[in-house]
DNA sequence: GCGTCTTTCTTGCGGGTGCAACTAACTGTA
DNA sequence: TACAGTTAGTTGCACCCGCAAGAAAGACGC
């Protein structure tokens, strides 16, 4: 049975999304390198700032960043040695290891957290405005919302 | 002076997306890899298939998928491992190297191209319709065009 | 209590990528 | 021709990541 191919328009769409994509990454990384850490660490510094105690199990926090457990505690390394972040086994099961922020962390993470939102919206949100930040959370949200019912975590 | 930190829409947006991109390419990635490639390497079979003669010099070929000059010289032996691509010195500049897409790596195209355009119709075009395809290219066409507007390559 | 299964995290390994340095070769000027 | 500057491609190095294997420890069934 033969292919349905892509249209000039949906060829066109898709190769924008890849290359843009792509040339976004390298900036929003290049805005935050400066200041010592990458869009990864600063991934780390959310969700653990805002983590009750400032604190994450590791399989919680490989979790929220889509990551496996070995990148995980490959990134950890990294920002234990930085200090941003310091390892503390845990009392009631001494499997789990708590990725805890330390206060050298929290500086960090407001230090350049108003960097990576002055990024955001300077390469996304201000050229989208409403509109288009509407559509994008739109079009992302019924990509994701396909891609978890056919594969449900 | 205080930063302008992102509203409850702007952070759902742009979390639905980064979120959602990992997604995506993971799974377009596993539905290539039963085939022995990757997305780096269709995309080579891509440009050279659609280039004249089936060759490209590696810088316009980097050039073409975003890649350094580093990053193509590896993604190249590989598929000169498999026989998809061959390098073929230029007669008039012998700087420079032609990437020659092979017998063999037409074959691959012809073979994979059915299933990642089948790939990206299924958990991208599909879900979104004519109307979030057309989003879609709207969306990064604006932000691609403010990128190359700020840092003209 | 004991053996088995499961969960959590780390380590070894391989693959992919960018930057800097290097070689080779073309270009322009005198 | 000769030399300086530029361009093309490769290699060494470092970093990031996932998978598979392994160690440690909790959970369950008997």
């Amino acid at each position: 049975m033969a292919t349905d191919w892509l249209s000039e328009a949906e060829q066109h769409s898709w190769r924008n999304f890849i290359m843009s994509v792509h040339d976004l990454m390298t900036v929003l990384e290049a805005d935050l390198a400066p200041y010592g850490l990458t869009m990864g660490d600063y991934e780390v510094l959310v969700w653990l700032s805002e983590a009750e105690q400032s604190r994450m199990r590791m399989c919680d926090l490989a979790g929220a960043l889509q990551l496996s457990p070995s990148g995980l505690t490959r990134r950890l390394d990294g920002m234990v040695r930085n200090g941003w972040v310091e390892r503390a086994s845990c009392a009631s099961d001494r499997r789990v290891m708590w990725a805890h922020l330390t206060p050298a962390g929290l500086d960090k993470m407001n230090e350049v957290a108003p960097i990576h939102v002055g990024s955001v919206r300077r390469h996304v949100l201000d050229p989208l405005g409403p509109v288009g930040v509407q559509q994008l959370g739109d079009v992302f949200g019924r990509i994701g919302d396909r891609l978890h019912a056919a594969q449900p975590a």
